[in-house]
DNA sequence: TAATGATTTCCTGTTT
DNA sequence: AAAACAGGAAATCATT
């Protein structure tokens, strides 16, 4: 409750990270997949949740499974129409290896052909689309991300954020995506308000930490490694965008290809 | 609408 | 002793 919140509370604060998970779009579905938003609107007129529909559709196209989609969706999070027109060939490349080829080819050729506005964009099916898609059920498909706004998001971004990061947070060791929480209870002050959790307190963020451990978001720290024990964590196979590694980690080369 | 993933809330017990 | 860690159980919320 200190100077520290108040700066904190900012609005700014996370208004300026809507670069990351909050404009993840939903696409994780066969449906979301099938859908063809994109079409109805030139490439320079996308928003990020059209480029993000758009990309879903080709790798959906090309046989990507849906957890390579949803991850490579986040990579592209901060990408317009605008910025995709500007990217080369090795910027695509950059965000996503395996798929940036594909993606940049795809692009390319989308825009070498007169761009015919589809009416009807949602009924229409992919003829391209094969079927060798899991047969959904119902609810939300395995992997599929809903909103973003998930706690292995809202961490990975304020260590991503200087006006965070040694403060109330910090790398142990960023090459093991292993970080500390320095100020428990204010972390969990500003996951409660993200959430819109008045009354969430480090103790129920904690037990929320263990759970997405247990599915992969969250990883199980080594012991004995020479850091402390306690407020120790570290990320698991299910979470990305924190490695420095990963082109993800670091966007900054997009806002060099400015509008 | 019902199913489902991801927490949230509460609690008891253990460990640091 | 205080703060964390561990999980079980049940409730809640958002999303498809």
């Amino acid at each position: 409750m200190s100077n520290v919140s108040n700066e904190f509370m900012d609005e700014h604060f996370y208004s300026n990270c809507t670069h990351s998970s909050d404009t993840m779009t939903n696409s994780g579905s066969d449906d979301s997949y099938q859908a063809v938003e994109w079409k109805n609107v030139i490439p320079e007129k996308w928003d990020c949740e059209l480029v993000q529909n758009y990309i879903a559709h080709i790798l959906y196209r090309n046989e990507f499974d849906n957890d390579r989609i949803v991850i490579t969706q986040d990579k592209f999070r901060e990408c317009n129409g605008q910025k995709l027109m500007r990217m080369q060939h090795h910027d695509f490349i950059q965000l996503d290896p395996d798929s940036g080829t594909v993606i940049y080819r795809e692009f390319q050729e989308l825009n070498r052909t007169p761009h015919t506005i589809t009416k009807t964009a949602r009924s229409k099916r992919e003829p391209a689309a094969k079927k060798p898609r899991t047969p959904s059920t119902r609810g939300r498909k395995p992997g599929q991300l809903s909103k973003g706004n998930h706690l292995w998001e809202f961490l990975r971004d304020l260590l991503n954020d200087d006006r965070s990061n040694p403060h109330l947070l910090k790398w142990v060791n960023r090459e093991e995506g292993i970080f500390r929480i320095v100020k428990s209870e204010q972390v969990a002050k500003f996951w409660g308000d993200k959430k819109k959790r008045p009354k969430m307190s480090y103790e129920k963020m904690s037990r929320a930490i263990r759970f997405c451990r247990d599915v992969g978001y969250f990883g199980e720290v080594p012991k004995n490694v020479g850091h402390p024990k306690k407020l120790i964590f570290k990320f698991g196979n299910k979470a990305h965008g924190w490695d420095k590694k990963d082109p993800n980690a670091n966007l900054d080369f997009l806002k060099n290809i400015s509008y």
